[in-house]
DNA sequence: TTGTATGCGTTATCAA
DNA sequence: TTGATAACGCATACAA
C-alpha cells in the first residue's frame, strides 16, 4: 500500500496543510518544516495517489479542445473515434472534451477556431497547419495560461507542450523496407507523395532513401509526384508515371489519395503492375489490399493518437503531469490482406 | 458533469444509502422505493464514477495473483513487463499484485504453484497447462469464489473468467500472407513448430493452411517438423529438413526455437537460403532479423497480454465489471527489420 | 506560518 | 426497512 500525504503529516508532526504546501511548493512555510516535510516524503517514496487527485479536481471541472482539420478526410475518423474514447473515459474525473473540426488547410480558418475554441478550454489539442501565425498564436496561447498539444503533424520551434504523432522518417524506412523484401532487393520505383511542401511527408521520402542507401541499393527510384491528397490527381500522377516508366516494379506511396493511384495501376495488365506500398489503412486502402492491388500498408495507430493526446492532456491538467517526451510516436505497423 | 448517486437521492427523496442498496442489489429495500430509485437513474443515465469506486475501494485491499511458466522462456519477459507496469498503476488504488514464475510443463508444479497462490489473491492469472486437473483447479477456484483469467494460453471448456491472448489461427494466416507475398505466391515451404501436442500451434499451423488454400494455391507445405520450443532441437530439425528438401523456398516457424533454425539455415550458401518468417520478437530474433536472416515476424503483443490480463482483473474486481468478450485478442503485428 | 474543516463519489457500518 | 455518518486521498478555503 503506497504512502499518502496523511501518512507524512503524522510522521513528520505537522498538518496535512503543510505538507500540501510543500509538496506544492505553495511557500508561507517555515523552511525547518519545509526540509522536513521533503525528507519524509522523500525517505517513503510519496507518490500522489491519482483517485484522490482526479476525485478532488472535479470540483475544477476542466476543458480539453481538439481541433482537426477533419472534414472528408477519412483518416481523422480513427483519431476521432480515439478522442471520444478517451473523453469517455475521462468523464469520470470532471474533465469536458470539446471537439470542433475544420475543412481544409486555410491558415485563417484555423486560426479563428482556435481563437474561439481557447477561450473555453484549458489545453488545446490540433493538428497546426505550418503557417507562422498559427505558430505565432501557439506561442501566445502557451503563455496566456492555455497549453497546446500538436497532434499528427508537429510545428518548428513553438512553445507546444508536445508533439503526438507518427514518426514520419520511420514509416518511410518501413514502407522502404518491405518493399525490398518484395522486389528481393532490385527493382525500379517510383513515389508518389502529397506535396513537396509537406514536411512530415518529405520526411517519410527521406526514410525511402535511407532505406536504398544503406540497406537496399538495387533499389532506384525512377520517378517522383504529387498527388495532393487527392484521388483525382494522384489518379493523373499514377497514370503519367506508369505511360512515362512502363518498368515500374514498385509504387511507394508516402501520403493519401492511393485509391487514385490503385486506378491508374488497375487499367494495366496484371502481370505489369508494380507492387504497391501504401501509408495508413482508410476503407479504400483496405479493399484494395483484399483485392490484391497493394500488398502492404504502413500505419500509425490513428486511435491512438486521438486517445493518447486527449489523455496526455488529461495528465497534464488533473495530475499535474508533464509528458515524458517532447515528441511522443507512435508504433509503426505494417498491415498485409491478412491483418487489416 | 455526470449524475453522482447524491443527485439520484435528492431527486427521489431518498437518502445515498438506500439508492446504494438499490443499484447494488443487496436488498432491503422497500419494492416502491426500489422501483423508484431504478427509474430515476435509468432516467438521468447514472454510470458510477470510477475515481470515487477507487478510493472507496483502498479499503479493502485487493490481490491479484500472476503465475507464469516462464523462467527460461525470454518471450515471457515482455508479458512481464506488461504486468509490472500495470501492478504500478494499480497499486493506487490498493490493489496488489503477486507475480510467481515456475519453470516447465509440469501439470503438477503448475497444480501445487496454483493452489499455494490462489490462498493469498482474489483473481488469479496463469497461462494454464493444457491438461484435466488444471482445468479442474480452475472451476473449483471459480466456484470458490476466485476468478482466473487465462493468459496467452487457453484451456477447453473452464469457468475461466476470461483468455487474454493471441490469436494463433490469425498469426499463421498472417505469417503465410508475408511468405506468399515475398515469394510472389508460388514455392515449396517447410513450416517447423513447437510441438504438434500444443492447440496454439496447431491452430497457427491451420491458418497458414488456409491462406495457402484460400489465396496462395502455389505454396506447397512440403515438410513440417517439431522444434519443442527448443533451440538446440530446432537446429537438429531444420537441418535434416534442409538437407531433405535442398530446394525449399520458405520456412514459416509457428512457436519458438527459430534460433536455432536460423543457425542451421546459416550454414547454406546464401543464394540458397530459404526466406524465413518466424513468431514474437524475442532477442535472437531481432538479431537475426538485422542480418537479414529473417525477412519477418510476426508478434501479438506481449506486453499488451501482460498489461492487459492486470487491467482486467483490475475492472472486475474494483469497478465490478465483467470482460466484455469472452476471449480477448491481441493484435496481429508484422515486424521487419525496419520496425523491430 | 500553521492547522482545521469541508467536499469530491462511493461504500460500509451503525443506529433508528 | 431506512437514514445518517465516517472513511478512502487530495485540494483548498478559512480560521487561528
Amino acid at each position: 500500500m503506497s504512502v499518502t500525504i496523511k501518512q507524512i503529516s503524522e510522521i513528520s508532526g505537522v498538518s496535512r496543510g503543510t505538507v500540501d504546501r510543500v509538496l506544492h511548493g505553495r511557500g508561507r512555510v517555515s523552511p525547518e518544516k519545509e526540509a522536513l516535510v521533503r525528507r519524509v516524503a522523500e525517505q517513503l517514496g510519496y507518490k500522489p495517489n491519482l483517485a484522490g487527485k482526479a476525485l478532488a479536481a472535479r470540483k475544477k471541472s476542466y476543458a480539453i479542445g481538439v481541433l482537426l482539420t477533419a472534414e472528408g478526410v477519412s483518416f481523422f475518423d480513427e483519431v476521432i473515434r480515439g478522442v471520444r474514447q478517451a473523453a469517455g473515459e475521462f468523464s469520470d474525473y470532471g474533465v469536458t472534451v470539446v471537439l470542433k473540426t475544420i475543412k481544409g488547410y486555410d491558415g485563417a480558418v484555423q486560426l479563428q477556431a482556435m481563437d474561439a475554441l481557447s477561450r473555453q478550454v484549458n489545453v488545446l489539442i490540433l493538428n497546426p497547419i505550418n503557417e507562422p501565425e498559427i505558430i505565432q498564436k501557439i506561442n501566445e496561447l502557451a503563455g496566456s495560461g492555455v497549453q497546446v498539444i500538436t497532434l499528427n503533424t508537429d510545428v518548428d520551434k513553438s512553445r507546444r507542450l508536445c508533439y503526438i504523432g507518427p514518426d514520419y522518417f520511420r514509416s518511410g524506412q518501413a514502407a522502404c523496407g518491405i518493399m525490398g523484401l518484395l522486389l528481393r532487393g532490385s527493382g525500379k520505383i517510383g513515389i508518389l507523395t502529397g506535396s513537396v511542401k509537406i514536411l512530415g511527408h518529405n520526411q517519410r521520402i527521406a526514410g525511402v532513401r535511407s532505406v536504398i542507401r544503406e540497406r537496399f541499393p538495387g533499389l532506384s527510384v525512377e520517378d517522383l509526384d504529387e498527388t495532393g491528397d487527392d484521388d483525382v490527381r494522384a489518379y493523373a500522377a499514377a497514370s503519367r508515371m506508369l505511360r512515362e516508366h512502363p518498368d515500374l516494379d514498385g509504387l511507394i506511396l508516402v501520403a493519401a489519395g492511393s485509391y487514385g493511384v490503385c486506378r491508374a495501376v488497375l487499367e494495366l495488365p496484371e502481370e505489369r503492375r508494380p507492387r504497391i506500398v501504401s501509408m495508413d489503412s482508410v476503407p479504400t486502402t483496405v479493399e484494395m489490399l483484399q483485392t490484391g492491388v497493394i500488398q502492404a500498408t504502413v500505419c500509425q495507430q490513428p486511435f491512438t493518437q486521438g486517445y493518447q493526446a486527449v489523455q496526455r492532456a488529461f495528465r497534464y491538467l488533473v495530475q499535474g503531469e508533464s509528458p515524458p517526451e517532447e515528441r511522443i510516436f507512435m508504433e509503426t505497423e505494417i498491415r498485409i490482406r491478412e491483418t487489416v
